[in-house]
DNA sequence: GACACATATTCGTTTCGACGAATATATTTG
DNA sequence: CAAATATATTCGTCGAAACGAATATGTGTC
């Protein structure tokens, strides 16, 4: 994980909406999807490119995928998401992206019954991260 | 200038120590091409895509050509800048190549006579420039 | 003007990422 | 097992970036 691949993961606004939102903590795809609002093929393509990247990690839970970023950073990877992080504040999207996020829970949820996956932000797990 | 742009410019090994480099002050092409070690059309094309995406700013001085970070930096960019400062000392091409621009200004030089560039670094400047 | 130097640009090619559409895989439910 | 849901992957295409090689442009010197 050097500088180079940490910015070929953030390149591109839609691996940057992704990564911006797990920085919230990990996340299902679905409501990763919800948020973005792009075709599930590019949603789920982008999180692939980040897997293979390094940048993030995903695990099964029954029928969901929970995405969350590496658990093993290094102080450049964990540096440069500090900056994203502050910066995240001055454009449009990422608040956009953040106010939508915590419009769900309630709103939100696939066909529901049973079908609802824990919770926002992937039940209790590791909390809001460390960063 | 939005964060995508931004990666956009560092997302490549070459224009990554490019702007590292810069984040010392303005540098003439030569001395750039001299430490970076690639050939010159490689680096005169990055600089120009730097350039193109506003990241840096250049102007000609006599026979060379000085280029310098962009002078208008919204704080987005301030902060990815500082990230990189941060976190240059990391990796060993970084530090290698500011090794090699420490060592310039004595042994380097082109054909020299009055063909050498003012200093390592343009000269004092930080305002001689009218740009 | 002729030459030398510094730098930029063009050309043709190759590689790579992005995309929509379609399809495949895994899981749960009945 | 069949059907439904969630997600991943493949396919074909397209555009953009990267590259080396060659060439063009701008500047100083004689």
């Amino acid at each position: 994980m050097n500088s180079v691949r940490i910015h070929e993961c953030l390149c591109h606004r839609t691996r940057l909406r992704l990564v911006h939102l797990l920085l919230q903590g990990p996340l299902y795809v679905c409501h990763l999807r919800a948020v973005i609002g792009e075709p599930q093929a590019k949603v789920s393509r982008h999180l692939a490119y980040l897997r293979r990247h390094g940048m993030v990690q995903a695990e099964r839970r029954g029928q969901w995928m929970l995405y969350g970023l590496t658990e093993k950073r290094p102080p450049l990877l964990e540096a440069n998401l500090a900056c994203l992080q502050d910066c995240a504040g001055e454009e449009a999207v990422f608040r956009r992206d953040l106010r939508k996020l915590a419009g769900l829970g309630k709103t939100s949820g696939p066909a529901n019954a049973s079908g609802t996956p824990p919770a926002g932000s992937a039940g209790s797990r590791r909390a809001t991260a460390t960063v």
